[in-house]
RNA sequence: GGCCCGUUCGUCUAUCGGUUAGGACACCAGGUUUUCAACCUGGGAAGAGGGGUUCGACUCCCCUACGGGCUGCCA
């Protein structure tokens, strides 16, 4: 079996396309079929290879791999042609001479008049003989009586009256393919046995349903999902915020994340809510998709964001760092702050929900001495402190370097001084990563070791 | 205007004729806690409206309302 994502490249790549694509993906990847990728830049006043990289960008970051080389859909004009052409040749087509301003004025006319916009080419019937030697555009001999049917594996069986579709143009008077006729050679040629896609295009099945009896060929399954809407219930768009996957990236949500987010979005296994790309490929089918839209919950997506950074591997999360440091114009990690971060990012996943939380709470690893605190954090710092932190000095040097000994001999000191274990506490993370919020003071330490340590409290102990 | 699709807690959803309508996010209360989180326990919260069909409808049919899509020699 074969999928295909098929976005035109006329902006970044928008979060609805990247949920498209991301079903793509899940089921071709779950049945050992392939995932195609198809750029659909036939317009050309509004297609970029910007765009084009934009797309393939996104793509990338999210973790959707495809197969083989993206088809360029206008690179195949002539082949569109050629089967336009054929069809003309089999009588499942005709050429119609018709000025499309008088068509514009036959519509209008129609439109205000409450009747049918129905055009009705009077080129249908014609005998060859009498066609004049003109520009024309090639119409599809639709049928005039029946009815065409999908059966679309999310909407279910959806039924059209073939008298209300009329004979749509397949190739132009300049001899340029329209979108509905390259989709279906296309998709045709690509050996595409599922196309999923928004719901949108659900019209317009009906119409390429009519393409693909007229060659002959196979009708591939149709499954057309619902868009997702903004958190009004409204259509997608910028007045909602983010639209553009990379904005996702960089805000800080993982890939894994936005992966597992987007899944659960207008599909569904039972109550699984968080699951690793495994369990959906696996899980993925289209039968689970609904037919409603679905609004964008920022904070689900955190939320399952958290649980996706709890779960990674400390590598791939490392990953996941790096590639949100570079997209946001960050300076890269050092050798050393990346040894640093992947000993500490056991202490920083379980707490995090975003990549940026993560850099938070890994901050105590990255920095390096002399610890500068921050004015939350310096108010542990005043006199008293300090000199409960010299006396803990020499406890902590002599004490084995475990989690037990370390909290026994801080809360050791701590009683001594009638004080409690918490504010002590307070002043050992200051000292330790100049915050004041930051992974358990003691986990830090087994992550600095007894030397960094030692001289992180002597800096601030003075 | 015509055709087509949709409508379960605030949100994402389960249910595929018989359930006290389940789960998750969010929210509220409590617990745990060296910070922030996380985590644990409990709580409130839903079938758009109206007709049918049926012993019995969230589930099937019809109408209405409200959303959305298509209706191009755009994609």
């Amino acid at each position: 079996m074969v999928t295909r994502f098929a976005p035109s490249p006329t902006g970044y790549l928008h979060i609805g396309g990247a949920r498209t694509a991301l079903f793509n993906w899940l089921y071709a990847r779950g049945r050992g079929g392939k995932f195609l990728l198809r750029i659909e830049d036939t317009d050309r006043a509004r297609s970029t290879p910007e765009a084009t990289a934009a797309i393939l960008r996104g793509l990338a970051w999210l973790g959707l791999d495809w197969d083989g080389e993206p088809v360029s859909q206008f690179a195949r004009a002539s082949r569109h042609a050629e089967v336009a052409r054929a069809m003309l040749a089999r009588g499942a087509a005709y050429k119609c001479f018709s000025p499309p301003e008088e068509i514009e004025a036959f519509r209008a006319a129609a439109r205000a008049e409450g009747r049918s916009t129905l055009f009705l080419s009077p080129w249908r019937e014609a005998d060859p003989a009498t066609h004049p030697d003109a520009p024309f555009a090639i119409r599809l001999k639709a049928p005039r009586t029946g009815q065409t049917v999908i059966e679309d594996a999310v909407q279910g069986r959806v039924v059209w009256q073939n008298a209300e579709l009329d004979d749509m143009v397949l190739l132009r008077s300049d001899g340029t393919p329209t979108y509905m006729h390259a989709v279906v050679v296309d998709d045709h040629d690509m050996g595409v046995t599922h196309i999923i896609r928004g719901d949108d295009h659900l019209t317009n099945a009906a119409r390429q349903a009519q393409i693909y009896a007229a060659m002959g060929w196979p009708l591939p399954v149709f499954a057309h999902i619902p868009l997702i809407h903004g958190p009004d219930g409204k259509k997608l768009s910028k007045r909602h915020g983010a639209v553009g996957l990379e904005e996702y990236q960089k805000m800080g949500y993982p890939a894994a994340g936005l992966r597992n987010y987007l899944a659960r979005l207008g599909w569904s296994h039972g109550d699984a809510e968080v699951f690793s790309d495994a369990e959906a490929k696996a899980w993925f089918d289209l039968s689970g998709i609904g037919r409603a839209p679905a609004r964008l919950d920022l904070r689900k997506l955190e939320y399952v964001c958290g649980r996706q950074i709890a779960l990674a591997e400390d590598g791939a999360l490392l990953g996941e760092i790096e590639a949100f440091l570079a997209a946001t114009a960050q300076p890269p990690l050092t050798a050393a702050q990346r040894d640093a971060l992947l000993r500490a990012l056991h202490l920083c996943k379980e707490r995090a929900r975003t990549l940026p939380q993560v850099l938070e709470m890994a901050q105590f690893a990255l920095a390096s001495r002399p610890i500068v605190p921050e004015p939350r954090a310096a108010a542990a710092l005043d006199d008293v402190s300090r000199g409960i932190l010299r006396e803990l000095t020499p406890h902590l040097q002599n004490a084995s370097w475990t989690r037990e000994a370390l909290e026994a001999a801080a809360a050791q000191v701590a009683e001594g001084r009638g004080m409690a274990l918490g504010r002590l506490a307070a002043s050992l993370r200051a000292a330790l990563a100049g915050r004041s919020v930051s992974p358990s003071v003691f986990d830090m330490m087994l992550v600095l070791g007894r030397a960094e340590t030692l001289a992180r409290i002597g800096d601030a102990a003075g």
